[in-house]
DNA sequence: TATCAATATCATAACATATTCACAATCCAA
DNA sequence: TTGGATTGTGAATATGTTATGATATTGATA
């Protein structure tokens, strides 16, 4: 079983496979890409779960990476930098790099960062066990993705789900259909706004009638909100 | 209705008018232009929400026209380029372009990133959090999007309620018509100003007699005003 | 009080937005 | 790869909102 994939980028192949062969003896899953550009496109497809992101590439150069895959996750990133470069620690930050390395680093300390990131990561998706909202005969549960209506479990798509999630743990609250795209479809999606309205429908149709003390409402010209009495 | 002006600039005229012929449909008004220095006077004039830019051009080419419109704004820019044509991202990244499409196009994937860019930037517009307020007897949440008159939640249309919002957000002051329309309705809104008296009606109505603290007041010969008692 | 212009009111036309449906595209697991 | 589930799309319809013009009313002024 792997740990989990780890993406390296460095233009530097005997890096690279160094990197790889520490990372696989512990268990971890490697991919190398030597350029900038392509880096980011191998973070798109393979949606790795950490970085490890020279600043010195061809193509773009790291800050440019970290930037473009910012924009769309928030993977954690560790940069290595070369001694003697100078390595602008205010932007690393700024551009959302989770932490750096100095190179030389020897493995031991590599490994010891990755797993830091790792842990501190997990920390925060895996106990944080309460993602789940509760109203009266109503229960969003996002660990287990499961909904509960009156006690029974309803069979509910993960988009679905995640938007009636999300509208709920903000009650009354309206959202904007681009809003709804942005917040849970995600920055980069091109897609139609009726979508939203569809999906609205879909969760109407499992929670109709089931509680007089909240509803999906439709805020006309504006959006839409999970509003509770009271 | 308007949902934004958008300068195209390109120095081939078939693809301009492609682009009018598809943004307008969905709604954007469109402004072409087919050379570099005529399109950096355009935006000066013409204050666009969003552009795209051609690299090839004559008089300046798209770079130069990025870097000089930068210099003044934050309007999101989308570049245009040619499939072959070495496109130089990390210069685009540089100059701040904010997205950047390879032609041959196609026409859905150009109207999916205007609407992506323009919705990211849109955000300001969004519903805020917590934007209420408050006086004897009536509750306006924009948040909420929800007029409370004496408890109750009165269902109101949102130009009503922005209207509302507007004026109870400072009380006693005069608006016109005029101003009402520039700053409810959008600059761009040619229309009847009798139109506020009849929203100010609705309005009224649905008011009528809720509390002597305050009241929607005609200002004759200048406006209206929300007057608030001491 | 007569007059004129500003405002209020009303009905309705024009418009914008939401709902729904059927189906297309996509994704995922067997 | 295939089939089933999910997700997205476009069109038809339904609904609600907003604008407009005609007319009545009101307020300012002489």
């Amino acid at each position: 079983m792997s740990l989990g994939k780890i993406l390296v980028v460095d233009d530097d192949k005997n890096i690279c496979e160094l990197l790889r062969l520490y990372l696989e003896k512990e268990g971890y899953n490697v991919i190398l890409s030597h350029d900038g550009s392509e880096a980011v496109v191998k973070f798109n497809a393979l949606n790795p779960d950490l970085i490890l992101l020279d600043i010195m590439l061809p193509g773009l150069d790291g800050w440019q990476v970290c930037r473009e895959i910012r924009k769309k996750s928030n993977v954690p990133i560790i940069m290595l930098t070369a001694k003697g470069e100078t390595f602008d620690k205010v932007l690393g930050l700024e551009l959302g790099a989770d932490d750096y390395v100095v190179k030389p680093f020897d493995t031991k300390e590599i490994i010891a960062r990755v797993k830091a990131v790792l842990r501190r990561i997990d920390q925060n998706n895996a106990p944080a066990e309460n993602k789940e909202v509760v109203y009266d005969k109503l229960v969003v549960n996002m660990t287990r993705y499961e909904l509960k209506v009156d006690g029974k479990v309803i069979d509910t798509p993960p988009k679905e789900l995640e938007l009636l999630y999300h509208l709920a743990s903000n009650p009354n609250r309206v959202y904007t259909r681009d809003q709804l795209l942005d917040e849970v479809w995600g920055f980069e999606y091109y897609g139609d706004s009726r979508t939203i309205d569809v999906h609205v429908k879909r969760l109407r149709e499992k929670l109709e009638g089931v509680s007089d003390q909240w509803s999906l409402k439709t805020v006309w010209g504006v959006g839409y909100k999970f509003e509770v009495n009271e």
